[in-house]
Formats: C-alpha cells, sequence, structure tokens
DNA sequence: GACAAATGCAACTGCAATAGTTACGAATAG
DNA sequence: CTATTCGTAACTATTGCAGTTGCATTTGTC
C-alpha cells in the first residue's frame, strides 16, 4: 500500500462491515483482503473505535464490529475518525518575522479550512449503507 | 523548512516581487529572506516560469522577476503552477479485485475532484496585487 | 488449569518523498 | 577575461508511512 491508506482502509473495511454488520472479523482477515498486515489493521481500526464507529473484542472468538447501524455511520464520521487531513494546509514553522508572509498564511489557511468544511459536508451525505447501493 | 515549502515559498516570493516588479531578484537573496537554498528557489521557480508567471535571465545581473502585471496573476496560477496538489486524492494502485472498493474509490476521487476545483475556483478570486493589500 | 486465538502495544526496519548540499557547465555583463 | 548568475545532475539527510517482529493481555474451549 501507498498513501492516504488508512482512509482507503478504515472506509473499504467499514463498507464491508456493513454488508453483515453481526459478523465479527479478525485483523488477519481484513488485513488479508486489503492486502495489508494485521498490526497496520488494528492501528487503523484502532482510531475508529476510539471514535465510537466500532467496536473490539479480545481473546479467542474476538474480533471487530460496527459499533452502530450502517446508515448512522457517515464518510464523514470516518474522516474525521483518523485525523489525517486530505485538504493540506501549509505549517508555518518559523515566527512569521515577515508581515507579508504571515498575511498570506493567514488567507491560505482560511481558504483551506472553509474547502475542508465543504468536504465535511460533502462527505457526510453519504452513509456506509448508501455506498453499498442501499 | 518542512512540507508543501513549494508553494508557501512560491507565494511568498512572488508576494514580495508583486512589491517591486521591475527590481530583479536572485536565487542566493530570495533563499536567504526564505530560509532555504538556492538550488530549491531556482527548481521551484523554474516551474513558475515553465508556467508563464516569472522569467529568469543568466549571467551578471541576472535573476528572476514577474513575467506579468501583479494584478494579473491570481493564486490559482501559482497552485497550478505547481502541480502539487493541497487536496489528496487516495489513489488506486491495486486492480480494484473487489466491487465494493472499486464503487468506494470513484466515489470519494469525485467527491474529492469537486473539492479540488472549487478550491482553485476560490484562489484565482485573489490576485498577487490583492495579497498585498492593493 | 492448559492451550489457542485474538487484541494492544512498543520497537525496529524498509521505503519513498522532500529538501539540503555540492559540483559543474552555460550564459552574460563589465 | 573574470565574476556572477541560472540550469541541472548527483548525492545526502530527514521525515513520515507502512511493514515486521515480539510479547503481554484477554478470553473461549478442551
Amino acid at each position: 500500500m501507498k498513501r492516504n491508506s488508512r482512509l482507503s482502509l478504515a472506509l473499504h473495511t467499514l463498507s464491508h462491515m456493513a454488508g453483515e454488520p453481526d459478523q465479527m472479523r479478525t485483523s488477519a482477515d481484513i488485513a488479508a483482503h486489503a492486502g495489508t498486515n494485521p498490526v497496520f489493521v488494528r492501528r487503523v481500526l484502532g482510531r475508529l473505535r476510539e471514535a465510537g464507529l466500532l467496536t473490539s473484542e479480545k481473546g479467542h472468538a474476538g474480533g471487530w464490529r460496527l459499533a452502530r447501524a450502517p446508515h448512522l455511520i457517515t464518510l464523514a464520521d470516518v474522516y474525521l475518525a483518523l485525523d489525517e487531513r486530505l485538504v493540506a494546509t501549509p505549517s508555518e514553522d518559523h515566527p512569521p518575522d515577515c508581515a507579508l508572509e504571515h498575511a498570506l498564511h493567514r488567507r491560505i489557511s482560511d481558504v483551506m479550512a472553509e474547502i475542508e468544511q465543504s468536504l465535511i459536508l460533502r462527505l457526510s451525505e453519504t452513509s456506509l449503507a448508501e455506498v453499498r447501493g442501499e
């Protein structure tokens, strides 16, 4: 896998789970289906669990399951749970010794924040159930 | 410098140039002001030249200058000249052996393309002259 | 209770992308 | 002719992401 694979993995996995919400899936199974490794799966799904989208159970017959009904989970929920931002805002590292640079940074940041919000709004219009064409 | 510094450097530099459009600047001067190195400056500004935003001259008294008036260069021009995308679209590497994954990818790609367009539209509303408060 | 199967987590490795560095050729003004 | 500047290639350093290994912990089954 390459880039932005956290979001890809998360969406892919949750979409499958939405098909049979009661089935328990192990990180090994999920990794095999997604072409990645179980540790990475646990790392990503762990974040979704913290966000309340999934539950996990340890031990024999343990695994992962949706925490709510598929139509109550939107793509925006998933996007926000992994707090990577697909809309990159250039970070200002050094103190803004240059006034022009500061003004620029503010303007760009404002635009990016606005764009990010419209992305989230757009993603929130689609639920996991809808992704499956249901 | 760290990330997305191509765009930061480009915008910062062009904004300064917009103040005195006739002044010739060397990559060394620009690098010193921006806290980076001359080679990186030439690499970035080279792309802006290819896009027709800048001109460069070699030799003694050479350097860089805007190719057109500041109010005729928008932030979108700069963004598009460096073809890095601030809006990341997850790339589908492996063949879509899974129909669900394919559908997901399409949906996300559509949304991201739409978001990218609105970003460009938004950036095109501001020119270099306007960034300077002119 | 012993064992197997699963998550949770930490440490390390490998790889790719980005920027910094060095070096040198080509063009140009003085 | 010389100094200055761009143009470019090659290498290095750093960083972030994912893969890998290893082990503790939990839990169901025998």
